[in-house]
DNA sequence: TTGACGTATCGATATCTTCCGATATGTTTG
DNA sequence: CAAACATATCGGAAGATATCGATACGTCAA
């Protein structure tokens, strides 16, 4: 071995550029602290749109707009009672991600065991 | 159900919309496709500039942006020898986020054992 | 029915991001 | 020294995103 080239690790199990780029469209979707409260919410309980947008201090409309746009990317699942539009988390991966979030940004503990990192 | 209150968890535990606001900052920093693979190379070995960019099909002053984008926001680290340039992990998160990535992404298999879905 | 309420949508604007070509810097080689 | 090389930086064009006020829609109560 001539090569430092030794050291390189398999490149095969790279993700593809294409699957990259579905992870980061969900990533950009989660890159905004009122999604990411949001999500927090939604992991740990039941709210509606306006006390979704009262904890993040927005109007409902805007509240409305993060929600629309996290349910389209499939991270979100909706369901109405009333006037009142109830939505819940529906990517399961969410919980482990928030996790990591909430590890590197103190913010809580984790919800109940099963912490990965 | 009347009382759906009752499940309503402690807000207490919230992160605070300051932390969320760095945390969003990170994402963005992290959502793109070639970023994304860059740091996934560089947690598995020793690169230089040019081979990331090479693998990420751009040219190497483009990887050379990303590389300080994420410096900037500390995730990497940079050293220089001759008249190439090795940029290092410098955020140990990164690792936890990246497994979240490829468990919901697929591309490589875990590292090591842990497969999820 | 009317009006209040909760949520959703629209159009415009301001801001940020990505990408590119051109060019600059620093390093090694001849 | 000059030329080749690896990397970095700059300026601008194109596109995406956030936010806002206005307004529309569906539901409930009187």
């Amino acid at each position: 071995m001539v090569d430092a080239k030794r050291i390189k690790p398999r490149l095969s199990k790279l993700t593809s550029l294409e699957s990259l780029g579905q992870a980061a469209e969900c990533l950009r979707t989660l890159a905004h602290p009122h999604r990411l409260r949001i999500i927090q919410m939604l992991l740990a309980g039941r709210y509606k749109v306006g006390e979704l947008a009262e904890a993040c201090e927005i109007p409902s409309h805007m509240a409305s707009e993060h929600l629309r746009l996290m349910q389209r990317c499939g991270f979100l699942d909706v369901s109405k009672d009333g006037r009142c539009v109830y939505y819940t988390i529906a990517e399961p991966h969410l919980a482990s991600i928030m996790a990591c979030i909430e590890a590197r940004f103190g913010g809580s503990k984790a919800t109940r065991g099963s912490a990965s990192a």
